[in-house]
DNA sequence: TTGCTTACATACAAATATGAATGTATATTA
DNA sequence: TAATATACATTCATATTTGTATGTAAGCAA
């Protein structure tokens, strides 16, 4: 095969990205040559970097194809609605999150390269620079829905919303660096629903 | 130089594994080599292969220095004790950790390294089991601590010793990992004490 | 003081990775 | 349908890195 069509051109494309992702997640972003990649997905270096013209942008596409639609979905779920139960539903975005994790192993995948697959030097340092902004976004969403938990009486008097946000943040980072990392045992995993259940009740009046 | 005496040996090695982290937190593990670390030690590698058989020895011996013994203090700090106030003690613990965080630069470099600056894959998959089980000690002192919280009515009744402590750890982990990515904008550094004092005063009866 | 060992430095060989240059057959377009 | 651009494969030149092998001067034990 010589020259493509534009469409065929495009799932070779595609077929990169999910055999970097794959390759990433086994051998680690560093240590994954584009020669790696290239036969993981049944072409040479040359497709791979036609498409894409190193490692960090490659990297980098994975990266977005995944994260932006995730970060769209968290936003979409922490949006400001005429919501009767605040709480409840900071507890369906934790869960949503999850879910997604565990719907999608592309999804799945992603996040483990990213935690533990990933060093943030030089040119990554950047990604690390947008992963904090998004939280900052995330913190701010919550704290106002904790505001709003709080003006319906749903929160003891004592509590303050900004700082319930960031505990409830820190227990989702966490949370997520624990599921990410318990692999095998999944005795982890499957008890993330009840931890979340538990975080949103002890703030419950 | 050619021949040192023992003692002067002695620092070389230590000084190579100094230089090791400083390398290992600019550059990232993977992309660190042993010529790198050599250069930054003022020796050559073979100074390097002579004390350390490769990078991955070297990386845990630099790890387990500064690791075991903050292991010792966690457990130390976590100890029971016929204490009045199993939640200070707690809050204690935490607070402890942070501040050996911000009393010594090796114990920050490595935790900073081994949080974004390296990749758990072959070799170094083994040492995020261990994380792991450390993890699970943790926790099972937490609940313990909890429950003589429990015993002694600090909580409310309808709080459970062993989702409090998941939820702690939870906490934890995610404040660990901002405080490491933290690095410039220490903003968040400072608010450690008061996230501190938060979390576990939710917690209060 | 001799001989062995230590604590390195230097040199070597092999492997691996990268980016670019070039080749080429086929889509696409004018 | 001829010209051109595309979508790759192949080749090449160049670093880098690794582990080891060898060299060597000084420490140390007898």
């Amino acid at each position: 095969m010589v020259r493509q069509t534009k469409e065929n051109a495009e799932l070779t494309r595609q077929r990169i990205i999910d055999a970097a992702r794959q390759v990433f997640l086994a051998r680690g972003v560093s240590r994954t040559s584009m020669e790696q990649i290239a036969t993981a997905a049944g072409v040479t270096r040359g497709a791979v970097y036609w498409h894409f013209s190193n490692k960090t942008e490659l990297f980098s596409v994975m990266r977005e194809q995944v994260f932006l639609p995730l970060i769209d979905r968290m936003d979409d779920n922490l949006q400001l609605e005429n919501n009767e139960d605040p709480l409840t539903q900071i507890e369906n975005f934790l869960n949503g999150t999850i879910q997604a994790l565990n719907e999608s192993s592309a999804t799945r995948e992603t996040y483990e390269i990213m935690m533990i697959k990933c060093e943030y030097v030089e040119e990554f340092s950047e990604v690390l620079r947008q992963i904090l902004n998004n939280c900052d976004g995330i913190i701010q969403k919550l704290e106002q829905l904790y505001q709003r938990a709080k003006n319906k009486g749903q929160l003891h008097a004592s509590q303050d919303p900004a700082q319930l946000a960031l505990d409830t943040h820190l227990f989702f980072s966490g949370l997520l660096h624990m599921w990410v990392k318990d692999i095998d045992g999944s005795h982890f995993r499957k008890r993330t629903h009840a931890l979340i259940t538990n975080h949103i009740d002890l703030r419950r009046n």
